[in-house]
DNA sequence: CTAGGGTTAG
């Protein structure tokens, strides 16, 4: 007869060693005679092996469930990042009369993170009667919480009930300062903290980032003696981030000459600097390298890579990786869709768009601006106007500026200008550079100079509309007028857009 | 047996 207690104990066991069908059959062996702590392990050992399905069966199963159990099953929904399973459970855990303690509210609030932000100060006060407000986990998930809330005095007020402060509660406040924007004050936290680590710094160097402070952040990981793949790659989407896509792969160089080894966050993010500056050869061999480490399983990674060679003209290859990903979501099929739209490919664009639909795959308001821009290169308006037309009712998705100007510039192109025009009229938002300049473009294209007349006094701070309204005053053969204009945008120091092609970097 | 900081794509 073996004790309940050597149940638990095996059956940890063979979870650590990975048996997890050893384990579970173990269970149904003692099925009767086992104690909630062997239930407790073997949904403990589904969820490490990523089994939710498996672990909510068996929650559902057990006899009798005591606050580790519910505590498991949270921190599985968190692990698969699903808040309203998580929020029904909590629910379900105090209908049951169970008390939720310090993992409880850890685990909740970081759950409950940008889809129930709502809740963060009403766990607070429930955290506050229970007495738990002094736990480093409970303090450190507060404080995410109420910087999302953009809320500075309850985050340093929770930061203040953490008696026992550890780094990570420094490293909390420091996030926190630096995303409501206070840099200076972030700064003074680091200076003045007992104890930092690597995470605090790469939290400096990327609040930095996010404050729009490049040089401060280079500055600070410049100083830093240690860094390591999060650093580096938190520089390097600065860098990508502001467009300076050569000091972001210099930097990239960088890190592969100080022996720190990129990952698959390091990857998209040097790819998307490619796709940005038309680096093919770079963006080329991080494709063999991302084969060779085995990271064809990462969506994100490869959808950077699809965007990168559609950006970098070999929409063939960008086709090819699309193809071999087993897994998808929307935002790979949305970069496939741009992709056909940047070289002109519209009928395939549509037929992706199909395809994606097919695979049950819901469309959000990027999948239409790119249909919808894959419309205009195409000159395919009946298909434009059926996809705009359709995309609030059947989808949820409400057309945005960007939509709009897709339309104009659809109609436009194709000579429809009085349908142009009209839409600019009609849509809910004042319009923007985008759509003005689509508007005008037509003008330009179809030598029509009616609309392009009451568009002169919105050119205000738009070098495009102001060269745009050059080149028609031109045409006309109106040379004050266009002079007055140019006169007017070196007045304003407005300069037309560099062009730019491929630059061969490395 | 259960909990917390910094990095990724359209």
């Amino acid at each position: 007869m073996i004790s309940t207690l050597s149940v638990a104990n095996r059956i940890q066991d063979f979870v650590r060693d990975g048996n997890i069908n050893d384990a579970r059959q173990l269970l149904d062996q003692n099925h009767k005679s086992c104690d909630t702590v062997a239930w407790n392990s073997m949904i403990t050992g589904y969820i490490t092996h990523n089994q939710m399905q498996c672990a909510h069966k068996l929650f559902d199963q057990m006899p009798v469930r005591d606050v580790v159990s519910w505590n498991t099953m949270m921190s599985g929904f968190n692990k698969t990042k699903d808040p309203h399973k998580l929020y029904q459970l909590f629910l379900q855990m105090n209908r049951a009369g169970e008390t939720p303690n310090q993992f409880t509210f850890s685990t909740a609030i970081s759950g409950f993170l940008n889809a129930f932000d709502v809740l963060v100060p009403q766990l607070h006060g429930l955290i506050l009667r229970l007495g738990l407000h002094s736990n480093v986990f409970v303090g450190s998930a507060l404080m995410r919480g109420y910087t999302h809330l953009a809320d500075r005095e309850s985050l340093q007020r929770v930061f203040d009930d953490v008696v026992v402060k550890d780094v990570s509660t420094w490293n909390a406040l420091l996030v926190g300062y630096m995303e409501l924007g206070l840099t200076d004050e972030a700064e003074t936290i680091f200076d003045n903290m007992p104890e930092v680590n690597i995470i605090s710094s790469t939290t400096l160097v990327n609040g930095y980032i996010i404050n729009s402070k490049i040089d401060q952040a280079r500055s600070i990981f410049d100083d830093m003696l240690q860094k390591n793949v999060v650093t580096w790659t938190a520089m390097i989407k600065g860098y990508t981030q502001y467009d300076n896509c050569i000091e972001a792969i210099q930097v990239f160089i960088l890190m592969l000459k100080s022996g720190v080894c990129p990952n698959h966050f390091t990857l998209s993010t040097v790819l998307d600097a490619c796709a940005r500056c038309s680096t093919f050869h770079l963006g080329n061999q991080l494709h063999s390298c991302i084969l060779k480490k085995g990271l064809h399983c990462e969506v994100v990674l490869l959808t950077a890579l699809i965007d990168m060679y559609t950006k970098c003209g070999d929409i063939e290859a960008g086709f090819c990786v699309f193809e071999s990903m087993e897994k998808k979501n929307t935002v790979s099929w949305n970069s496939v869709i741009g992709g056909c739209a940047r070289h002109g490919l519209a009928k395939r664009a549509l037929c992706e768009f199909e395809k994606m639909i097919e695979s049950g795959f819901k469309p959000d308001h990027v999948t239409y601006i790119n249909l919808l821009s894959a419309c205009v290169h195409g000159g395919l308006v009946k298909e434009g106007e059926r996809h705009f037309n359709s995309m609030g009712e059947r989808y949820g998705i409400k057309p945005e500026m960007k939509h709009y100007s897709c339309m104009v510039d659809l109609y436009g192109k194709s000579g429809e200008l009085e349908k142009a025009e009209k839409l600019v009229k009609e849509m809910p938002f004042e319009p923007d550079v985008g759509v003005w300049g689509a508007l005008l473009s037509a003008c330009g294209l179809h030598s029509c100079y009616e609309p392009a007349n009451a568009l002169e006094n919105l050119a205000h701070d738009h070098p495009t509309i102001y060269s745009m309204l050059v080149k028609l005053h031109s045409e006309k053969g109106e040379w004050s007028r266009a002079i007055e204009m140019r006169k007017k945008m070196i007045e304003i120091g407005a300069r037309q857009q560099k062009a730019g092609s491929r630059l061969d970097l490395v």
